[in-house]
DNA sequence: GATTAGCACTCTTACTCATCGAGTGCTAAA
DNA sequence: TTTAGCACTCGATGAGTAAGAGTGCTAATC
């Protein structure tokens, strides 16, 4: 689609007002405060012919403007100027990863807290999840016959841990062994990087324990199938109630059903691509209840790997320009703070 | 304060029909649906005394009357009949129970599912912290100087797993000593339960190493110390929505916060008295923030020790009742299923 | 003396109607 | 091509009214 100048700067005008008022925007309310050298008539034709393309519509006859979906879309994707955060907000975000963290699951949640006060959207985080971080070392606890505890230690000291189930009733000394294989040979490699093939090329030298091999990759495969089903950390629910389209209960209900039935914010994180930021308007959401919704996610890595992902979930009229910013600086402090030493 | 017979039963009467309408609750109504034998008149006379004592109000010279808090206290100490759930629900919360379960995380995520499903209010749970349950045994992992990790399984067997700070660097070696002090001596006690009188009464065998029972120490010490801060599940926010109270966006806005700002909840349960159920009613709550909700609880145990502890949240108009019974089999079904073997 | 019928009074709620004002679309002039 | 002017639409606001629910009081009744 091919808007002339003065058109997109009349979309432009309509989005960014609609986005800092909530309000309808007027021809008179553009020819004031966004001087285009030009009157309110001739700015009307300009948007008769913008709700013509499907860019912008109106509530009501006598109502100014808003944009549509596809509106917000065209602007996110050819008007929007870059989003910049201010060095203080910077410096703050920057300071909470330099504290010293306890466990994985603290820098998590103090990212969260912080991001919250930041923004009036819904904040909500994947992971981080171990098994994509290089390892370090394992450990192995059993329980009960058929009952381990597998403690992974990535190679920046983050820790994690987790119950596997073994296929037989396993000995004690036969764990030890399994834990040395993995302490010798796989130092340095993710989860997913030990496959068979790996393992065959260790074989030689484990020949006489075939059973080992077994082993092993029932531990892994029981470590990725465990699907870091609780991993999914969220804030800022009350924030978001500030915006004006929360006044209505019913969008209060569907956010908190959301927010309750996790799956679908963790599918949305799941989902993510791997590289740069994603940006999902409206319908462009798969799932029904975010489709008067706009999310904005990007994942973050450890050590190059990536281990979680990082969204926020606001109303289609949603400030993107800075979510976006706010998105990008997270990941890349997330992931600095978290490739750097855990303790 | 005496009430007489009538009295007594219009103020229940009041309260009844309020919890079930959420209308205000008016002279003819209680004479046709309650049937005490008189005319409104007469009970008009009764709700006069009633208001006058404090025990009802008016919201409006023409409107019925609504119990006060003071009035529900009443209500909850004299005049409720306990509350029974069905056959069904009994049977399907039990049967939540019978299932296997992979983790303690797991059983407190289901219970809290089903509670959801099966009241309008909030569900709020504590624990189940295993540093108050009788250890089987305790495992060390070193980490790094000064850190490791401490994995506790109790004696039916249940996980879990805590970072701890050693005070000073503690060797390998050490550590595996003070592992088998633990696995020897205190099993069968809790944390708080390893005292200094212990320790001192295994001193003679431990005499060489002194540092030893001191290093145990620091460990108690530390786990204790955690708080157990992660430890607070919660559901069925989406269906406390339903209740007329919440309505106005403003007190959705203060559940929410509730909801994020975890540690008042976290207090609530804290607070919970070790025997029976506890029942707080709008202002007799110490928190502002709750001052027009009340709050059901009761603690559960694990093999006789207090583990947790299990609250509803809801309207000051909550059918209490039903919560309390509802409470009440929860704790009590949880508390069994936790201390019957957990693998 | 306790109970109740009857009734005047109060207060909320719902509804209607008129007015106001914001904003548009169209036409004709610049 | 732009703009001034104007008629028109439609939501928001507020006043006025009627209906209805419920009370409190008084006087009659049991």
């Amino acid at each position: 689609m091919k808007l002339n100048q003065r058109k997109q700067k009349v979309l432009e005008a309509v989005v960014e007002d609609h986005i800092a008022t909530a309000e309808p925007v007027s021809s008179r309310t553009i020819a004031r405060k966004y001087k285009l050298g030009v009157s309110p008539a001739t700015i009307r034709n300009e948007m008769a012919d913008l709700e013509e393309a499907g860019l912008i519509e109106q509530p009501h006859t006598s109502a100014g403007r808003i944009p549509s979906q596809k509106g917000y879309r065209y602007y996110v994707d050819r008007l929007m100027r870059k989003g910049h955060l201010t060095d203080r907000e910077k410096s703050t975000i920057t300071s909470i990863f330099a504290q010293q963290a306890r466990e994985l699951v603290d820098i998590v949640q103090r990212t969260i807290k912080i991001v919250s006060q930041y923004t009036d959207y819904l904040v909500f985080l994947s992971g981080p999840q171990l098994e994509n971080a290089a390892l370090h070392k394992v450990r192995f606890i059993s329980l009960a016959p058929g009952k381990a505890m597998l403690v992974i230690v990535s190679e920046n000291g983050w820790v994690e841990n987790k119950l596997i189930d073994l296929p037989v009733a396993v000995s004690q000394e036969e764990l030890e062994q399994v834990e040395r294989v993995f302490n010798s040979y796989f130092r340095g490699l993710t989860f997913p990087q030990i496959t068979r093939a790996i393992l065959k090329s260790v074989y030689d030298e484990l020949s006489r324990q075939r059973l080992l091999i077994d082993l092993a990759l029932d531990i892994i495969e029981s470590v990725l199938k465990q699907e870091s089903e609780d991993a999914l950390y969220l804030g800022g629910t009350r924030n978001i109630l500030k915006q004006p389209e929360y006044r209505d209960i019913q969008q209060v209900r569907k956010l908190l059903d959301l927010i309750e039935e996790q799956s679908i914010l963790r599918t949305i994180l799941a989902e993510t691509q791997n590289i740069g930021i994603t940006v999902r308007i409206g319908r462009e959401n798969k799932f029904d209840q975010v489709q008067n919704c706009s999310v904005v996610t990007a994942t973050y890595t450890m050590g190059g790997n990536t281990v979680g992902a990082f969204g926020l979930l606001g109303p289609v009229r949603m400030n993107y320009a800075r979510a976006i910013a706010l998105v990008e600086f997270i990941t890349q402090t997330l992931s600095n703070a978290l490739t750097g030493s855990g303790f």
